[in-house]
DNA sequence: AACGTTGATGCAATCGTTTGTCTTACTTTC
DNA sequence: GAAAGTAAGACAAACGATTGCATCAACGTT
């Protein structure tokens, strides 16, 4: 609105006689540069000191009223913007926090973020991101970028972390202890518990795993507490029938060779605990275009409960991990101990959900009927998963 | 390593008498204050620009190999990490760019952001990212942010300006020309000939549409073409079969009531358009749970062109923006004008494909026996579901 | 022996703010 | 009328780096 008063303004005053031009080919008629405190306290015939002062509302200092709001008026008029960065160098406070993250663009994360960003914008703070593509020397690299950029703390989503940093971190999703490190995880016993007796209800005893990549730090920490639980529930867990998933995308073609390759084993399983929402995905997807029907011949359960996950077809039955929240839960940490509200805390557990949906069923009572060699030979081949 | 030696040093510089209460609960044993480069010239007893000097290899200055070779072992010892605050306040680049988006936790914006990180974070620059939820005084309020914290340019997605900036500025999907933003876009008038000429070809003639939301940037332009494309190919756009979306959410939900909606005025149609995959996929979803088979009884085509698309069932046919190009594009634009290699474009128009997959079919012949037109995904209304 | 040259650094200003301490002049108060 | 108090700001020193210029010694030159 006020724009062309604005840069009446600006160029009377931004007259420094500079050049500038790079900066001209860049923008058409906007001023050359932002006003600084400075050049707004010559304009005014008093200190930037004063100026300062009073735009800050600094307490105990006694600036007469009259003189408050000339200064308040030039700052509107002159459009004075505060540079962050100076204020930065000199309070040692950039209201900015770091984030490190293996991948962007990818359903399990970004709800994570989302829930980081939401809350940190809500208290002021910005950030910057960064992925490493879970390659070491990244994460070591952009760890140390964030903090010389100023990160007063850092947040991490499934990332290994390799030492103690010398700003607070918290790590959404990393499972070794290191000292200074915030872990936000979730009830993994509880998860698998929950997997298992689930499928177990519905009367499934053969059971085929996922094992995560082994670079996702949830990977291991998952595959214990599942087996451990199988143990407990007295479901056997049939090497033949585990598969370990490795390649590193996040792309449900991710659970699609996967499935080949243990149907290509021959024994039968009646349901397949995959190792998240993505491969869940893509398993059903390989299962279908190999003449099975899930949850009819197959149950399928997953792990995240991603956006997509319920609109899936059939809808996913899966283990909620409340994402959004752990980024709002990790973002809310990391704020408490920067503003000193609470101390250090070595982890911060989340209880899962089971979200039955319809890719899990109860078993097939005629396991013959069901699935023979023949059926999965002859579908195998004349699919065309070109587009994949 | 050197950590005690370290913190020998800060006690006896740092000594301001300042009591650091927070900052002792936040970390353990890591030393309280990172190197500057007065302390590390102090340390080799050399003057602070020397070092300076000879860490940046700043050419045309005559220091031994000696010295230098000194400074760089004492640097290394001491960890020294230039504060790239100070560093950018001196030398006004900060080598940031600030990216301002709808939403975090999207499939479509974060393939975008992931193109535009990668690029970015290839070429040495970092990104600050702000979300204004499509609500105008937040695109004002943290793009002005953005710049007062130093961001050398600011890249948009989605996102509806107001008035040109101060910085070069890329906006993806932003359809308003403004000077000084570079607009990158799709070619919506191929998409819309594509979409129209694809269901034409299979014999659609009752098409349903869906318009975007508003507040999306896209929804307008997409409409507009699509209605002129329509009338070249003589296809009716009946104002009862189309709907409009309104809902400001990123999930499938979104389609869903639409279709109720539709489906309750009564009118036949053999296809939909929908505005998005996300809305497409809520779509399908209503579409099966009203007990209508896609392709079967309706057509269904998307937009966009999301992960997930290719492995939802149906496979979603859909029009592919190439994203996380644009985000590259976007990104590299940016740089481009930043370092003088390019001058200001005002659009980059990138080209869409159509992604002929399962959602849709030939038009079902006899309207009466819609139901029975059966193909070999015949599992999907006829499961076991109910005996659960 | 005076002078230019070069080699090796030091000095100081600067970027834009913030903040603790001074100054100056004007009121009070006794 | 002098001591004391206060109002209204000015000053200057940071924050941590960069950079043009100054300095200072040693050395070679004529």
């Amino acid at each position: 609105m006020r724009k062309g008063e604005n840069s009446e303004g600006t160029t009377t005053v931004a007259s420094g006689g500079s050049p500038g031009t790079a900066t001209n080919t860049n923008l058409m008629g906007a001023s050359n540069k932002p006003t600084s405190l400075k050049k707004l306290a010559q304009h005014l015939g008093l200190n930037p000191a004063t100026v300062s002062v009073v735009l800050n509302d600094v307490p105990g200092r006694n600036i007469p009223q009259a003189t408050r709001d000339r200064i308040k008026a030039a700052a509107k008029e002159l459009n004075y913007q505060p540079s962050l960065l100076a204020r930065s160098l000199r309070n040692r406070r950039t209201l900015t926090i770091g984030i490190l993250v293996p991948e962007l663009g990818d359903g399990y994360h970004t709800q994570v973020m989302s829930g980081i960003g939401d809350h940190l914008i809500d208290s002021g703070y910005f950030y910057f991101t960064a992925h490493h593509r879970h390659r070491k020397n990244l994460v070591e690299e952009y760890g140390q970028m964030l903090i010389n950029r100023g990160a007063e703390a850092m947040i991490t989503i499934d990332t290994a972390l390799e030492h103690p940093y010398s700003i607070p971190v918290v790590a959404v999703a990393g499972h070794r202890p290191i000292s200074g490190v915030t872990n936000v995880l979730l009830d993994h016993r509880f998860a698998a518990e929950l997997t298992l007796s689930h499928l177990y209800s519905l009367g499934h005893r053969e059971i085929a795993f996922m094992r995560g990549q082994p670079f996702s730090s949830d990977s291991d920490e998952r595959w214990q507490h599942l087996v451990q639980a199988a143990r407990e529930i007295k479901i056997k867990v049939d090497p033949d029938l585990t598969l370990q998933l490795d390649r590193d995308t996040t792309s449900p073609e991710l659970g699609y060779p996967a499935i080949q390759r243990l149907l290509s084993v021959g024994k039968y399983f009646s349901a397949l605990v995959c190792f998240n929402d993505i491969s869940a995905i893509g398993a059903i997807r390989a299962l279908q275009d190999l003449g099975m029907n899930v949850p009819g011949d197959v149950s399928v359960i997953g792990f995240d409960d991603i956006r997509s996950a319920s609109f899936h077809n059939p809808r996913l039955t899966t283990i909620r991990q409340p994402l959004i929240n752990m980024g709002r839960i990790a973002a809310q940490c990391v704020l408490n101990r920067l503003h000193g509200t609470e101390g250090y805390r070595e982890q911060i557990v989340v209880e899962p959900e089971l979200m039955v949906r319809e890719s899990t069923g109860v078993v097939c009572t005629s396991p013959s009927t069901v699935r023979t060699r023949e059926n999965k030979k002859s579908t195998k081949s004349g699919d065309s998963r070109g587009d994949v």
